[in-house]
DNA sequence: CGTGCAGTAGCTCAGAAAAC
DNA sequence: GTTTTCTGAGCTACTGCACG
């Protein structure tokens, strides 16, 4: 089973069921898959809301183990931040600085625990506006992939998709059921990847996808069958990955057909068809960056967009 | 992208009016 | 006197919008 996840992190559980969207797939044999609505599928046709929240999703996923999921928000923060003892104890850890993801990422789950409303005020700190030009950075790959600051909580907002997200990553860690690329450690036969589906999608060549989810759609069916990958697609999950937007009228927001690309970055990523990406660093090897700081997967194979 | 606000559609329930 | 129906007040859920 691979999984794609268009993420967010509204403080509410009803509202992360709409944003939160899941959409799977089945390998049928050599590089084939089915892409229907059964599993975890169904509630994408089932009515209402098709997502789901945060613990319910984590508790899918460690129930059910799968082989890949590939999750859209930023898994870690730029490494001067871990390294950076204040940057630690503003929100009450007592051990000096994070260092490591894993020390980071075990922390945000201690203080964000899955309740409904969510409380993100223990980080109100990592908010400071006169600290922003400290906490609003970039990692590597975020500027390799047009990604935005893992801390900004204004405007494109990441702040709250970062925390939350990590606090369902602790969680999967620490089920032993996958490992969270590409950090060292960790055990289990799944893989965790993180993926920018407007960078998966920028690799073949569609710049402005934010508006049409079915381009997007098409595009990441085509990036499969250029890879040698066989996708048999429920036609409905198609058609509702062109329509179902969270957005408003004017400013649409299509989360399944995000969800989806997010799939097949995952699907490619099962079959060898995925790299990370990092800017170059001055100081650090890429090895290194890599380690500490995460990185966003897109394709390797770049298909250029027939018009 | 998330948030708060304003506006609204839908629901529940209490109370009054009508029917028996 | 009892039951049913109507109706409006008040609540919740959801949508659209402006803003950071």
């Amino acid at each position: 089973m691979i999984v794609g996840v268009d993420f967010g992190a509204p403080q509410r559980t009803r509202d992360q069921r709409r944003k939160i969207i899941a959409v799977v797939a089945h390998s049928t044999g050599w590089h084939s898959y089915r892409i229907d609505a059964t599993g975890m599928n169904a509630r994408l046709l089932a009515g209402e809301p098709p997502g789901w929240s945060a613990k319910e999703l984590v508790d899918e996923l460690v129930a059910r183990p799968a082989r890949v999921v590939g999750f859209d928000f930023p898994f870690c923060v730029p490494h001067a931040l871990l390294r950076d003892p204040k940057f630690a104890s503003d929100i009450g850890y007592e051990h000096g600085a994070f260092l490591g993801w894993r020390s980071f990422n075990w922390w945000i789950a201690q203080r964000l625990p899955l309740t409904d409303p969510l409380d993100f005020t223990p980080f109100a700190p990592w908010r400071d506006r006169a600290e922003r030009a400290r906490l609003w950075t970039k990692r590597a790959t975020d500027i390799a992939a047009g990604g935005q600051p893992p801390l900004k909580d204004k405007f494109q907002a990441t702040f709250q998709m970062t925390l939350l997200g990590n606090a369902l990553l602790s969680k999967l860690w620490a089920s032993h059921q996958y490992r969270v690329l590409p950090f060292p450690g960790g055990r289990g036969a799944g893989e965790i990847i993180e993926v920018y589906p407007g960078a998966t999608l920028r690799t073949m060549g569609l710049a402005s996808y934010k508006s049409r989810p079915d381009e997007a759609v098409r595009l990441g069916i085509a990036a499969c069958a250029a890879a040698g990958i066989k996708l048999d697609v429920d036609l409905r999950l198609v058609a509702l990955a062109c329509r179902y937007s969270s957005g408003t009228t004017k400013k649409p927001d299509y989360d399944v057909a995000d969800a989806f690309v997010a799939l097949c970055t995952a699907i490619l990523h099962a079959e060898n068809g995925c790299r990370p990406v990092l800017a170059p660093d001055p100081t650090w090897q890429e090895r290194l960056v890599k380690e500490w700081e995460g990185a966003i997967w897109v394709p390797t194979i770049t298909t250029s967009a027939p018009a």
